[in-house]
DNA sequence: TTATTAATCCGAAACGTTTCGGATCGCTTT
DNA sequence: AAAGCGATCCGAAACGTTTCGGATTAATAA
C-alpha cells in the first residue's frame, strides 16, 4: 500500500504538501501539483480512509437499517432500493452499509451505531408521523435523509412524493367522469405518505360536494392483494350501495380487486374503475393489467439519488433548509376508468 | 465520545494498560482489569474502529457486490441472503456492506475494493468453475468465502451444498421405483453445482444400466417457470419417446413443469413424476404444490451463518484447510413421485 | 545475600492522514 | 532601505488505538 508519505519521499517534497496537493488547496504550485498527480497514479495511490477519518472524523460510511419482518411481497422493493442506495452512494466514494434488525430491537440498533459512531448519516425510509428513530438521530446530531415526511418538526433533510397532489389527481379525474361513490383501499394508518393520502380523498370528496362514507376506506399494514380482494369484496357485497371506482395505494392491491371483480362478475371498467398508485415495481407492471391500469406513477426506484444527495449535500454541511425535495407524481390514463353507467 | 486517554485519567491508570486491560491480556492485575471494566461502560466507552484499524490493519467491515441485472425472479432470494449475512456478520461486530455494480464491472469493483484496503473481507456468491472475482481477491491475498466450489485451487473457506450427493438421491429415488427415461433440467452449464449436479445424473445412469441421451438434459441462465415449461414441452412432444420423470434445478422449474404438463395433459405424478431441489424460497413453497413436490431440500437462508462463521475464522487467521463446510440436504419424499406406469 | 522469576505496569513509537502556524523568497510599495 | 505582501512550502502536533521493549516490585530460588 502506498502512503502519503511514499509520495513525498520520492519527489523529496513535504507529505503536507503532497496532501494540499491531492486535496485540491490552492495554496501549492500548478507545476508541483501536476508532479504529485503524476506520483501518485503512478504509485496507485489510495487514501487510507480510516487514518483520514481519524481526524476528519468522516467514515465514508453510511448504512440504512431494515427490520427483519418485511412480508414476501415486499421483499424485492427493498431490494430494489438497497440497490439503488448502494449506487448512488458509490457514486460519491462511500460504502454503504446494510444493517438488519429484529424489529423490536431497531431502536438499539440505531443507538449502538450512534455510539460507535462510524457512520457519516443514515437513510430512513417510511416515516412516521412521529418516528422515534427520527428524533433519536436528530437528538444525537447525526445527519439522516427522510423518505415521506415526519410530522416531527426534526432539522433533517426530506425527500417524499406529492401524496397528496397524486391523490387529488386521481380523485379528481374520477369526479369528472361522474362518479359518486368512490372508496379508497390504501396502506397503514400510521403512515406519512397514508395521513397525505387520505386528506386529500377527504378534501376531494368535500370538494365535489360528496359525503365521507367511513365503510369507503379502508387501511392495513401489509399493502398486498389480498387487502384489495377482502376489502372489495366486503364493501361490494355488503347490505348498502357498492362502490363505483376503486383508487388503491399501489398496483398490488388493485391486482387484489381485479381478481375480487372477476369473481363478482364485474367487469373493469363498465362496471368499476380502478385506478392506482404505480411504485413502478417490476413484478406489478401496469401496463400489463387487463384492462390497462390508470395510474399515478412515482417509480421508487428514483428516489435513490435524490435520498443520497440529499444526504450527502447534509453531511457536507449545507443548510437544512435548503434539503426538502418533492416529486410529483405522473398521471396516466388507461383503459381501467371510464364514465359511470346511468343506470345505477 | 470517550477514550482510552478519559479512562486513563479518571482511574490515573496508563493508556497501555486499559487498552491491555480491556483486550483481555493477561499481564493485568484481576482488580485493576475490574475497576477499568466498570470505568469503560460508567463513560459509555466505545473503541474508535478507525484508531483500531490504522494499527491493526482490521477495519470491522466485510463486503458483498452484486451484479445489478439480477432476474426479477431472484430478487427476492438477494435479499434472503443479505439480510442474513447482515445479522450474521453484526453477531461478530462486523458492518456489512452492499455494492451492486453494472455486470461488466464486477472485477473492476473488487480492484477498487481492495485498493482501498477497506474492508476485511468478502463473500462470494455462486463461484464458476474458474472465477476471475475468486482469483483476485485470493491474489491480493484478501479475506473471503465462496458460497459453492469452484475448481481453482485457491487457498479460501468453501461453504456449499452437496450437489453430487443430492442429485444422486433424487436419480435413485426414481430409478427404485422403475423410472428409466429421466430427463435433468437445470441451470446455468458454467456453475460449479451444476457441473456437481451433472456429474452425479450422469453417473446414477450409469449406476442404473441406463444410456445418457444428450436430449434429456437442459441448461439455462434462468432458471425460471420457463425454463421449466420450454423444455419439458420440448422433450415431451419431439419426435422420440418422451420422459417419464424429471429433475429440477429448483422448485421454480418445477413449476413451469407443473404447468407444462397441465398443457399437454398429463397428470403428476400417475404419467410423469418430477423431483426438484428446494432452496426453500418463501414464494415456492414445495409444499404447496398440487401434488406436493418431491424435493432435495436445503434452504439457502440457511447458509449465512456458516458463510459467515467461515470468513470470520478465515479473518481471524485459522488455517484455511479446515475451512470447509459442506451441507447435506434433506430429501423429502411427496406426492409428485410414484412408480413408472408399464403400460408404456 | 544475591540472582531469578513472575506479576504488573508503563513510556513511547507507530499507523496515515489533516491542519495550524509559521518560514522563506522574491517583488512591490513606501 | 525598510516594510509589506503574495505565492509557495513545510515542521510538528493531533486524531485514538495497539504494541514493543522495558521498568518496577515482591516473591522465590540459589
Amino acid at each position: 500500500m502506498t502512503t502519503l508519505k511514499d509520495i513525498s519521499r520520492k519527489l523529496s517534497i513535504s507529505v503536507t504538501t503532497v496532501s494540499r496537493a491531492l486535496n485540491g488547496y490552492s495554496d501549492v504550485n500548478e507545476e508541483t501539483r501536476k508532479r504529485i498527480h503524476q506520483a501518485a497514479v503512478e504509485l496507485n495511490y489510495r487514501p487510507n480512509q480510516f487514518a483520514r477519518k481519524l481526524v476528519t472524523g468522516r467514515s465514508g460510511l453510511a448504512a440504512m437499517v431494515l427490520p427483519d419482518d418485511f412480508g414476501i411481497t415486499t421483499r424485492a422493493i427493498w431490494f430494489e432500493i438497497l440497490a439503488g442506495l448502494s449506487v448512488e452512494f458509490a457514486k460519491h466514494d462511500i460504502d454503504f452499509v446494510l444493517k438488519v434488525s429484529p424489529t423490536d430491537q431497531i431502536v438499539n440498533t440505531y443507538q449502538r451505531l450512534i455510539e460507535r459512531n462510524a457512520m457519516d448519516g443514515f437513510v430512513v425510509i417510511a416515516a412516521l408521523p412521529k418516528d422515534e428513530r427520527v428524533s433519536l438521530l436528530a437528538r444525537n446530531n447525526v445527519p439522516l435523509v427522510l423518505h415521506g415526511r415526519s410530522e416531527q418538526v426534526v432539522e433533517c433533510p426530506v425527500f417524499d412524493i406529492n401524496n397528496y397532489e397524486l391523490m387529488l389527481q386521481s380523485m379528481q379525474h374520477l369526479l369528472e367522469i361522474g362518479h359518486k361513490r368512490i372508496a379508497f383501499i390504501g396502506g397503514p394508518a400510521n403512515h406519512g405518505f397514508m395521513i397525505d393520502r387520505t386528506r386529500a380523498y377527504r378534501a376531494a370528496l368535500a370538494g365535489g360536494g360528496l359525503p365521507f362514507n367511513p365503510d369507503y376506506i379502508a387501511c392495513g399494514e401489509r399493502m398486498t392483494e389480498e387487502l384489495g380482494m377482502v376489502n372489495s369484496i366486503r364493501m361490494c357485497s355488503s347490505g348498502g350501495e357498492a362502490p363505483t371506482a376503486f383508487v388503491c395505494g399501489n398496483t398490488m392491491i388493485a391486482k387484489g380487486i381485479y381478481s375480487a371483480m372477476q369473481v363478482l362478475g364485474r367487469n373493469i371498467p363498465e362496471d368499476v374503475s380502478v385506478v392506482a398508485h404505480d411504485d413502478a415495481l417490476p413484478e406489478y407492471r401496469a401496463v400489463d393489467f387487463r384492462p390497462a391500469l390508470t395510474v399515478t406513477r412515482a417509480p421508487l426506484r428514483d428516489s435513490s439519488r435524490p435520498l443520497v444527495d440529499l444526504l450527502v449535500r447534509r453531511i457536507r454541511g449545507e443548510a437544512v433548509e435548503s434539503l426538502t425535495e418533492i416529486q410529483e407524481a405522473e398521471f396516466l390514463v388507461r383503459a381501467s376508468t371510464s364514465a359511470v353507467k346511468s343506470i345505477t
